[in-house]
DNA sequence: CGCCACCATTCCGTATATCGGAAAGAATCG
DNA sequence: CGATTCTTTCCGATATACGGAATGGTGGCG
C-alpha cells in the first residue's frame, strides 16, 4: 500500500524525498504553483515536526534541489532538479532512440506527437512536439500521467500488456476511471480487443469534445508494449481519409523502434527489459 | 556553520541524492546511456562501501526514484523519478505563463522557440517548441544546460543581469568558455554592450554553422532578467527583412510575461491557501 | 568443465547522525 | 504595539546508518 503521505517513512532519505514530492505537488499547474510551500505547510502535511523539515530543507538546499525565496520563505523544487530530471527517464534508450522519430512525425503530419511510455499503472509522457495545431490531453505536457486505458496512447499500451498484467492494471484502474471518465468494464474491454485486432488505437474517446487522436504501441521482442506512440489533433484532422494514412506511417514508425530498443546482446540472456518495477 | 560544507557527503539524504545525480550522469544521451550502473560502479564513483550504496538504493527503489533491471542489476533513474522532476522548474509560474507564448510563436513564426531561465552560472532550457525546420542549439533539450553568455538566449540573460552579478558570471564563465567555443573578453562583452542596447541579441555566433537566432529577456520589475524567449532557426531564415520583424514579436511576448511574472503586492496578500482548495 | 575473481547481498556491533522538545529570534497580524 | 505564528538554533537521548566480515551468485577463463 502507497500512502500518499508515506506514514510509514523512517530513514531521512526517505523524509527528504517525501518533501520533493509533496513539494512537486505544489509546483505543478495552478493557481498557486511556483510560489512554494512554507516551512510549517510542509510540516504539517507530512506530520513531521519543524525542526526535522527544516534540517533537512537545509540539506537539500545545500545540494540545490530546492531553493527557497529569501522574501517570503517559500520552498519549492529547483531548476536544478528539473534539469537532472531532464536525464532521467530514458530507459533502454527510449526518448533518445525516439526522439527524431517524433520530431519528423510531427513535422510531416503536422500535429502534435507524445511517446508515452508504461509506469506502473500510468502512461507517463516522455518527449512530445507540438504540431501547429493547439491541442488539449490527457497526459499534456512531457511528464504527465494518466492511467492506463485512458486515451489512445495509454489504451494501446495497456491492450498489448501481457494478459496477466492487462488485468491486473484494469483491476487497479478502474475504480480510478470513474473518477476521471466515464467508462465502464464492459467498454474498456471492448476498446481493448478492437485495438488488439487493429493494431493501434483511434476514435475520439468523447471526452475531450472536438480533440482526437490515433496511437500504435511500440512493442518489444515478446510482442509486448513498453510505450506508445501517439499523434493529438483535431477531429476534422482525423477523418476516414486521412486516418489509415497516419496509422500506416506509426506503424512503420514503430515498427522501426520495435528493432532499435534493446538490442540484443550476446552477453545477457535475455534482452534488456524496457519496463521498470515501478508497479504495485 | 563550520567548515565541512565541502564535496565529502555526510548524510544519509546527501549520499542518497549522490546517488541520483550519478545515475543521472550515465543516463544522458550517449551509447551506454539508458543502460544504468552496476552498483560496485556507483560504489566507486561516490567512493563509497557497497553495503552502503545497497541499502541506499533499495531505499530508492522502494521509494520508486530508481528502477532496477533484475537480469542486468543495472540502476537508473525511474520513469517516476522523470515525472516527479519534470514539475520542478516552474519558479514563480515562469514555465506555466509561458508556455501558450511559445506554443503560438512557434506556430506564428514555423521556427523552433526556446525559453531560458538562468540558473546560478547557466541558462537552462524550460521549454521548446519545435517549428518544422530542424535545427541544432546548444541547450538542445528540455532540462539541456549552457553556460551563460554563449548563445543569444543566454547571452541576454547574461547581459541584463545586475551589474554585480554579471560580472561575477563572467569571471566564473570565463574560463569555462574557453573550453566551449573561441570567445575571448574583449568580444564578449562587446556583445553584451552591443544586446544591452538593442534589447535582444542575434547573430550568428558562427559556433554553429547555418545556425542563427534571437533572443530577448524576460526582465522582472526591476529590470533585470530572469528568462529568455528565443528563437533557433537556420541562418537564411533570418534575413535584414525578417529579422526586424521576429525582433518586434519577440519583444511584445516578452512584455507581456514580464507584466504576469512576480506580481509583486505589496499589501496583504496571500495567494489563498497553500494546502487549500481544489486538491487533486 | 571446474576453478577463480568479481559482484551483489546479508549480518551485526559500533559509532554517529537524526530526532524533537524547549526556547530564542523574526516576521506578521490585529 | 502587543499577540500570534513561524523560523531557526541548541542539545541530550536514541534510533539509525555505517562498513568490516562473511555468504551466496554469476560470469570469465584457463
Amino acid at each position: 500500500m502507497m500512502a500518499a503521505d508515506d506514514a510509514g517513512a523512517k530513514t531521512s532519505l526517505q523524509r527528504g524525498l517525501a518533501i520533493l514530492r509533496v513539494l512537486a505537488e505544489t509546483d505543478e499547474s495552478g493557481p498557486d504553483s511556483g510560489s512554494g510551500m512554507r516551512l510549517t505547510d510542509i510540516a504539517r502535511a507530512l506530520e513531521l515536526t519543524p525542526p526535522t523539515v527544516h534540517r533537512i530543507l537545509k540539506t537539500l538546499l545545500d545540494e540545490g534541489m530546492v531553493e527557497a525565496d529569501k522574501t517570503t520563505k517559500r520552498y519549492r523544487l529547483s531548476v536544478d532538479f528539473f534539469a537532472l530530471a531532464a536525464r532521467a527517464g530514458n530507459p533502454g534508450n527510449l526518448r533518445d532512440v525516439c526522439r527524431p522519430i517524433i520530431l519528423r512525425l510531427s513535422a510531416t503530419l503536422r500535429d502534435t506527437i507524445f511517446l508515452l511510455v508504461r509506469s506502473g499503472f500510468d502512461a507517463v509522457c516522455l518527449d512530445r512536439s507540438e504540431g501547429p495545431v493547439p491541442i488539449r490531453s490527457f497526459t499534456g505536457d512531457i511528464g504527465g500521467r494518466i492511467a492506463l486505458g485512458i486515451g489512445q496512447g495509454s489504451i494501446s499500451i495497456l491492450a498489448f500488456l501481457p494478459e496477466e498484467e492487462r488485468e491486473e492494471v484494469i483491476r487497479f484502474n478502474l475504480p480510478r476511471m470513474h473518477g476521471l471518465g466515464f467508462l465502464d468494464e464492459v467498454y474498456l474491454r471492448t476498446e481493448i480487443a478492437r485495438v488488439r485486432e487493429l493494431g493501434y488505437a483511434s476514435r475520439s474517446t468523447g471526452l475531450l469534445p472536438g480533440m482526437a487522436g490515433v496511437a500504435v504501441p511500440i512493442l518489444d521482442q515478446q510482442g509486448h508494449a513498453v510505450a506508445a506512440i501517439s499523434v493529438g489533433t483535431i477531429a476534422e484532422r482525423l477523418n476516414d481519409d486521412r486516418l489509415p494514412v497516419v496509422v500506416d506511417i506509426l506503424k512503420r514508425e514503430a515498427a522501426g523502434v520495435s528493432r532499435l530498443i534493446s538490442p540484443f546482446d550476446p552477453v545477457l540472456r535475455r534482452p534488456a527489459s524496457v519496463l521498470g518495477g515501478s508497479g504495485p
